[in-house]
RNA sequence: GCGCCCGUAGCUCAGUUGGAUAGAGCAUCUGCCUUCUAAGCAGAGGGUCGCGUGUUCGAAUCACGCCGGGCGCGCCA
C-alpha cells in the first residue's frame, strides 16, 4: 500500500511541476526522490524537489514548496501536504483510509501466479557440481536464488527455477578416477556405494583424496583427467558410466539438502544435454557467421576461436551509463587486453562457448531445444524434471519457450565470465536479452579462523595471517550443509528444551505432540539459517562462524517467528474479539489521537510489504525484505509492550488492536514466506 | 600491470538509488515476568562514516587522488 501511494504522490508531483512550470524543467520531472521523514510527526513521504527546482528557477525552495503544497490538488490517500524546513513538502497520508486499504488488500492479494500468459523469468540457482556435498557456500546460492525467485513470483512474476548440472565436467571425472583408479572399484560397486545415504559425504573425503593424488604427480593427474573427461563427454566405457552414476546420486544429495531447507526446482538442466544435442554446435555456426568470434591464424592463439576483447569491453562499459568516453580511449584501452578463447586450438570449446550456448537457450535464440523427463530420485513431494536426449515425456512443461529474463545466481569471482557470456549474446545481434542477462552476483563464505579451529582445520602459515579461511571443496575444507542443519536443528531443540521445559516433557496439556517436537525446531533451525544468509547485502563477504548463525535472538529468524506466535497466541485466545464492529470512524479517532503515532508507524511498516519487495526486485536484493521482516517484528513487540491486548477494556479500541495483530501477521508470514521462512503456531 | 568489490560504534552489518539529529544486532552495564510466550522490552556507554581534495543549497552516498583489504584477469570449469 505505501508503494502505491508513494507513486500517486510521484505521479502528481511530476504532472504538476510540468504543468507549472514548463517543458524547461523536464529532466528534474522524471527523478521526483520520496524519502521518509525523520520523524513520523513530519509525515509519511516527502519530497526535496523544491531544492531542485530552486536552482534553475532562481528562487527560494521555500517559497516554490509552498507554491507546490498550495497548487498541487489532492492525491487519492494523501490528507494534505506541508511545507517544513527549508523547503521540504511532506505529505500525511489518510491513516484511516489507509489502513482500510492496506487490510483489503490484505485480502485480495494473489500470491500464485495462475496466468499462463505472462512472460517467464529464469532464475538459475545453486548449480553445484554434482561430485561432492553441498556446503555452505552453495547453500548461499541456492537461499539467495530461491528467495529471489519468491520475491519475483510475488510482484506477480511467472517463474521458472532451474538449476544447473555439470555432470560431465573434470569436477566428476575428479571422483571418478577416484573410484576407478585410487580404490580399484567396479561400475557396480559404486552404484551400491551410491545407494548409501551418505554418498555426497563419502565423495566429499574421496575428491580430497583425488585433489591430493594429482598433486603429487601433475603429469599423470593431466593425463588421467584428460582421458577421463573425453570418455565422459562421449559417454562411452566405465568412466562415462560411473560418472553417469555419480552425477546422478550427488544430484539426487544435493536436491534432499536443499529440500531440507524448502528450496525446490523445475528443471535439472544438465551438461550432459549440451553435449549430446550438440548445443554448442548450433551456437558455432551463429557466432562464426555474425563475426562475433574470430580464427587466429598466427601467434600465441593461433588455432583458436576468440571473442574480440572489444566486443566484451564495449558491453562493459555500456552499463556505466552516462560516462561517454571518447572512442580513441577505448581502442587503446583495448590494445592491452586479450581477446577471450572460445575454442581452443584442438578443436574442443571452452566453458564460455558452453555458457553462451545454454544462454541463449534460455531465451529462445538457439533453435534447439532439449527433452525432458521427470527426475526419479526426488525428494517427496517435488515434481523435478531434466533434460535428457532420448526420447523424453511428451507430458513435460515447456521449459524451452523462451524467457523474458534471466536471473544467474553465481558468486561475484564469475564476474568478467558472466560479461563475456553477455558479451556473446550481443554480439550475436542480441543486445535485448544480453542486457536482460542478469548476474546475480554474490560474495562467498569464508570461515572465520576460529570455526576453521572447530572443524579440526590446521592453517597454513598464508592462511593464518588472513583474517578468514577460505572454503574449498577440492581440499575438502569447509561447513557441509546437511552438517550444519542438523547441528542447527539440535540447538533449536535443546533451546526450546531450555525455554518451554514442559513442551518437551510431555506433561499434560502443555505438552507438544511428536510431531511439533521435530518439526517446530526444524522450522527455527532454517529460519535461522536462511536469515542469516540473507540478512547480509550480496556483495558482502560472510564470515561464517558458528555463534552467530546458531543465534536465535536479536535480527534472526526466530526472533520474526517469534513476533507471529506472539500473535498467534493473542488470537487464539483472543478468539471472538474481533466480532465487535468496527467503526471506521473509531479507527480514524485513534490513530489521529494523542498516541496515535506509534500505532500508526506500526501500521504504516504493516502496509510497507509491497515497497519493500520493490525495492528488493529493483536492487536485487534480497536483504531489503529480510530488514522489512525484521523491523516490521521488531515493531510489533514495541506495540505488543505497550498495549495489553486482551486486556483492554475499550471494546473498540480491543477489537481494533485484535484487527491490528491480524494485518501484521498476515504481513509477516507474507515476509517470512518470500524469505522461504514458515512461522510455527508455537515455539 | 589492468578490471571489479569493500573500508561506517569494541565486533558483525544496514543506510531505500545526494536530503532533515548517521542506525540495528551482538558484546558490556542497569532495570522489567502474579499481567496476551522474557527467543521479549526499556535505558546507558560507545562514531575524525579509511585519508585528502573537489562538485553541490546539502556528501557516509557522486568525481578525482592516496592508504589499507579482498577477488578476478589460464588453450581450467
Amino acid at each position: 500500500m505505501y508503494l502505491t501511494i508513494t507513486k500517486r504522490l510521484k505521479e502528481a508531483l511530476a504532472a504538476h511541476i510540468r504543468a507549472k512550470y514548463g517543458a524547461a524543467l523536464g529532466d528534474v520531472v522524471p527523478n521526483i526522490v520520496l524519502e521518509r521523514p525523520p520523524k513520523i510527526e513530519m509525515g509519511e513521504a516527502a519530497s526535496p524537489v523544491a531544492f531542485e527546482l530552486a536552482k534553475r528557477l532562481k528562487k527560494a525552495p521555500r517559497m516554490i514548496a509552498q507554491e507546490i503544497a498550495s497548487g498541487l490538488g489532492a492525491v487519492g490517500g494523501i490528507a494534505r501536504v506541508e511545507v517544513a524546513g527549508a523547503g521540504y513538502l511532506n505529505a500525511f497520508f489518510d491513516r484511516g483510509e489507509f489502513w482500510a486499504k492496506t487490510a483489503e488488500e490484505d485480502s485480495h492479494r494473489v500470491t500464485e501466479n495462475t496466468e499462463e500468459r505472462k512472460e517467464k523469468i529464469i532464475v538459475e540457482h545453486t548449480s553445484i557440481n554434482p561430485n561432492k556435498a553441498a556446503h555452505i557456500g552453495h547453500v548461499r546460492n541456492a537461499v539467495l536464488g530461491d528467495t529471489f525467485a519468491r520475491i519475483l513470483k510475488f510482484s506477480g512474476k511467472r517463474v521458472q527455477i532451474q538449476n544447473y548440472i555439470d555432470n560431465t565436467g573434470v569436477q566428476v571425472a575428479d571422483v571418478v578416477i577416484g573410484f576407478l583408479q585410487m580404490e580399484k572399484r567396479t561400475p557396480i560397486g559404486v552404484m551400491q556405494l551410491a545407494r548409501e545415504p551418505k554418498f555426497d559425504y563419502y565423495c566429499w573425503d574421496l575428491y580430497a583424496k583425488a585433489t591430493h593424488f594429482f598433486a603429487e604427480d601433475k603429469a599423470r593427474a593431466a593425463k588421467l583427467r584428460g582421458e577421463t573427461l573425453k570418455a565422459i563427454e562421449e559417454g562411452r566405457g566405465e568412466d562415462a558410466e560411473i560418472g553417469q552414476v555419480v552425477g546422478d546420486a550427488i544430484v539426487g544429495c544435493h536436491l534432499r539438502t536443499m529440500a531440507r531447507l524448502g528450496i525446490h526446482y523445475e528443471l535439472l538442466a544438465r551438461e550432459s544435454e549440451i553435449l549430446h544435442l550438440h548445443f554448442w554446435d548450433a551456437a558455432f555456426e551463429m557466432l562464426k557467421k555474425s563475426g562475433a568470434i574470430q580464427f587466429v591464424t598466427a601467434g600465441k592463439m593461433a588455432g583458436c576461436w576468440v571473442m574480440p576483447s572489444s566486443d566484451t569491453k564495449k558491453e562493459k562499459t555500456k552499463t556505466n551509463t552516462e560516462n561517454t568516453e571518447s572512442a580513441e580511449d577505448t581502442e587503446k584501452e583495448s590494445e592491452h587486453e586479450q581477446d577471450k578463447i572460445i575454442v581452443r586450438s584442438n578443436g574442443t570449446v571452452t566453458y564460455v562457448g558452453k555458457d553462451i550456448a545454454y544462454q541463449l537457450w534460455k531465451f529462445g535464440l538457439l533453435g534447439k531445444d532439449f527433452k525432458y523427463a521427470k527426475w526419479k530420485n526426488a525428494p517427496e513431494g517435488d515434481e523435478v524434471w531434466y533434460t535428457t536426449a532420448d526420447a523424453g515425456d511428451a507430458s513435460a512443461p515447456h521449459f524451452g519457450e523462451a524467457a523474458e529474463a534471466v536471473y544467474n545466481v553465481i558468486d561475484t569471482r564469475q564476474s568478467y565470465l558472466q560479461d563475456v557470456v553477455a558479451a556473446g549474446l550481443a554480439a550475436l545481434g542480441h543486445k535485448e536479452q544480453a542486457e536482460k542477462s542478469i548476474h546475480l552476483s554474490y560474495a562467498f563464505v569464508v570461515l572465520t579462523p576460529r570455526c576453521a579451529a572447530e572443524l579440526g582445520y590446521e592453517l597454513s602459515e598464508e592462511e593464518s595471517r588472513k583474517p578468514y579461511v577460505e572454503v574449498s571443496g577440492r581440499k575438502g575444507f569447509g561447513v557441509k550443509a546437511d552438517d550444519l542443519l542438523d547441528k542447527l536443528e539440535a540447538a533449536a531443540h535443546s533451546e526450546v528444551e531450555k525455554r518451554r521445559p514442559e513442551a518437551m516433557e510431555a506433561l499434560g496439556s502443555t505438552g507438544w505432540t511428536a510431531d511439533e517436537r521435530k518439526v517446530i525446531p526444524h522450522k527455527i533451525a532454517v529460519a535461522a539459517l536462511r536469515f542469516f544468509l540473507l540478512k547480509f547485502t550480496r556483495n558482502s563477504v560472510i564470515a561464517f562462524d558458528f555463534e552467530d548463525a546458531v543465534s536465535f535472538t536479536g535480527e534472526t529468524g526466530p526472533y520474526c517467528q517469534y513476533a507471529v506466535v506472539r500473535i498467534r497466541g493473542i488470537r487464539r485466545k483472543g478468539a471472538g474479539g474481533e466480532n465487535v464492529a468496527l467503526a471506521p470512524e473509531t479507527v480514524a479517532a485513534i490513530l489521529n489521537g494523542a498516541d496515535g503515532n506509534d500505532l500508526w508507524e506500526l501500521i504504516l511498516h504493516a502496509g510497507a510489504l509491497d515497497y519493500a519487495v520493490d525495492a528488493a526486485i529493483g536492487a536485487q536484493e534480497p536483504a531489503f525484505v529480510a530488514k522489512y521482516t525484521f523491523q516490521l517484528a521488531q515493531a510489533f513487540n514495541n506495540f505488543y509492550h505497550e498495549h495489553n491486548i486482551l486486556r483492554e477494556e475499550d471494546a473498540q479500541k480491543r477489537a481494533f488492536f485484535l484487527a491490528l495483530c491480524g494485518l501484521v501477521e498476515a504481513q509477516l508470514v507474507r515476509a517470512l514466506d518470500l524469505l522461504g521462512i514458515e512461522a510455527p503456531e508455537k515455539m
